[in-house]
DNA sequence: GCCGTTTTCGGCCCGACTGTTTTCAGTCG
């Protein structure tokens, strides 16, 4: 079992123990442990070969046991007797919007309720209203919650929140009221798939009815699902849950800091701030109230977010490296790095054109990127066996190349740059021989077929791909379509060592449906030295703007220009593509 | 169930909102 499962069945497990009215500690254990599994930067089956999974913090020695069990046959049988001990619609019911563990289980005990319809069913005969604890709202709100569900889903890719979440911005800024206001949570961390917006205002008290209305009643809201003194939730027309939070202005920082998150991040700065004898919240920083002898000195007044990491001994930790990665340690050390920036990028090399699947020919790819500001574009079109996207034979590659040195030949401070998307064999070969992939400047592998592998295999094939002497970037590392389908599992730790071992190139594919490779191994790659390709994968001129979404992933990963190819002069980079194959 | 810069036992982040309650429990983030 890969960490992905492992994670989702301690968060059940999780789950579970509430429901049959377990320690909440424990159950909070569960949960912990799954977000912990889930983040694993090491390979989880090496972890548990290792015994280094006990050493991971929150995982001790019952987890570490359950774990193993679980990562090397695939099951355990603590989770199997605890899942067959409740109905498994009392799990579902529990994803309703205001119905928690606690209540399914009365629903389970007191009316035997185990299933949605059955609770759609008991609401619109009002039995609910009779338990002690509900009332008619509940029932109502239960109700909402179930048609709530059935459309709309808890995962967003983060283009969309993006937008949506804007436009709510942009209302909110232009009133006059409004002090400071920004978005906060998922989206500003630039995860790559979102659950709800939350935006984060500043105003005084009593402008906060009139910039809650503004909010309320915006055209992109669908339901309102709460409006309280400092709060106010909605469900918006793209079905993206949306808070807004209003605070003095001399909490905004605070806020915004705690609504940005990640809650792991927040634990280690509130525990950071326990040791200067203070405690953070979302308001304030303030000294702990009658602990300990002797008085801790105040804290200083934070104007901005950049004052409190200053208070707590830290430097500024950019909100996408809060994912408790090692981020705290970092900033403390003074070692968090320049990040890379959209600016920094000089072009690009993971281009389609009309010669393959592409929509805009070799001109307008170039003019697009030129208009850009870039300096360079790499064409990376299909190979021959990619049918399906008008791969490239042999013959068709010369002829675009005559065609790109003609346009290199009208060009001043811009070249493009000659690449291919080649396919790797379901044998780890490469779809176009050496005699070919040498006429090229550099060669992006990638799979495109046979996704059903076992681990070991897909992890071979790679890596034997890697190893050709004219292959330059291993392209989509996974072959993950977001919200859609998981990649072919491959032991990613492997890659990159092989890569590392090669002195090759992995990309950051810059769709927005992939992200691929996934920016938990992006800082591993970085240590390693792995050298990363922010690539569009553009179909089109408008493509090349999603290298802003692999800018946002790269930063998760907390590079630093140096370590982008795409952010080097087209001279670094032409020796870079040489001494690879060297 | 996990953890330890006062702890191997006794804590475990904490505040807002809602609906049901006259003081709070459950849920959410």
């Amino acid at each position: 079992m890969d960490k992905k499962q492992v994670a989702e069945i301690l968060e059940e497990m999780g789950t579970l123990f509430e429901l049959k009215g377990e320690n909440p500690f424990k159950c909070r254990a569960f949960h912990n442990a799954s977000r912990v599994v889930e983040a694993l930067t090491e390979d989880l089956n090496t972890l548990v070969q290792t015994g280094g999974i006990r050493k991971v913090k929150g995982i001790g020695e019952h987890l570490a046991e359950l774990i193993t069990e679980l990562a090397t046959s695939g099951k355990a049988k603590e989770y199997d007797k605890l899942k067959s001990s409740l109905p498994a619609g009392l799990l579902e019911m529990v994803r309703i919007q205001g119905l928690g563990p606690k209540r399914v289980k009365i629903l389970y005990d007191k009316l035997k309720i185990k299933s949605i319809a059955e609770l759609k069913k008991a609401c619109e005969q009002h039995k609910l209203a009779k338990l002690e604890g509900f009332g008619e709202k509940t029932e109502e709100n239960i109700l909402k919650g179930i048609e709530l569900l059935s459309k709309t889903s808890d995962k967003h890719l983060y283009p969309k929140a993006k937008e949506s979440a804007e436009k709510i911005l942009e209302t909110i800024q232009n009133l006059k009221e409004v002090k400071r206001s920004e978005i906060a949570g998922s989206l500003r961390r630039r995860k790559e798939v979102i659950g709800d917006i939350d935006i984060v205002v500043s105003a005084e008290q009593k402008h906060r009815k009139k910039i809650f209305d503004a909010f309320t009643s915006h055209k992109e809201v669908q339901d309102i699902i709460a409006r309280g003194e400092t709060k106010s939730s909605v469900v918006l027309k793209s079905g993206i849950n949306c808070d807004l939070r209003i605070v003095e202005d001399n909490e905004f920082p605070f806020a915004l800091n705690y609504f940005t998150g990640s809650k792991e991040h927040n634990v280690e700065m509130r525990s950071l701030a326990n040791k200067f004898g203070w405690t953070l919240n979302e308001y304030d920083l303030a000294i702990i109230e009658g602990k300990g002898k002797k008085k801790p000195k105040a804290p200083p007044k934070c104007k901005d977010e950049a004052d409190i990491y200053k208070a707590l001994g830290l430097t500024y930790v950019p909100p996408e490296m809060r994912e408790n990665m090692g981020e705290i340690e970092a900033s403390a050390k003074k070692a968090i790095p320049t990040l890379l920036e959209l600016k920094d990028l000089h072009g690009t090399f993971h281009c389609h054109t009309t010669y393959s699947d592409g929509s805009n020919s070799l001109q307008e790819m170039a003019a697009a990127a030129q208009k850009m500001g870039w300096e360079y574009l790499g064409i990376a079109d299909h190979s021959k066996i990619a049918a399906y996207a008008g791969g490239l034979s042999p013959e068709k590659v010369k002829k675009q190349h005559k065609e790109i040195d003609k346009l290199n030949g009208t060009f001043k401070g811009f070249r493009i740059f000659k690449g291919s998307e080649v396919d790797i064999l379901p044998d780890g070969s490469l779809d176009f021989p050496d005699k070919v992939l040498e006429w090229f400047d550099y060669v992006v592998v990638s799979i495109h077929s046979k996704f059903k592998m076992t681990e070991a295999e897909a992890t071979k094939r790679i890596i034997k791909a890697i190893k050709n002497k004219y292959v330059t970037i291993l392209g989509h590392p996974t072959g993950r379509l977001l919200l859609q389908r998981d990649g072919y599992p491959v032991n990613m730790t492997d890659v990159i060592n092989a890569a590392s071992d090669y002195g090759k190139s992995i990309e950051i594919n810059s769709h927005p449906f992939r992200l691929d490779i996934d920016w938990r191994l992006v800082k591993y790659a970085k240590d390693k030295g792995v050298r990363i390709c922010i690539n569009p994968d553009a179909h089109n001129t408008d493509g090349l703007k999603d290298v802003q979404y692999g800018v946002g992933i790269a930063r998760k990963g907390w590079l630093e220009a140096k370590n982008v190819v795409n952010a080097w002069t087209t001279k670094d980079v032409e020796k870079f593509f040489k001494a690879v194959r060297s």
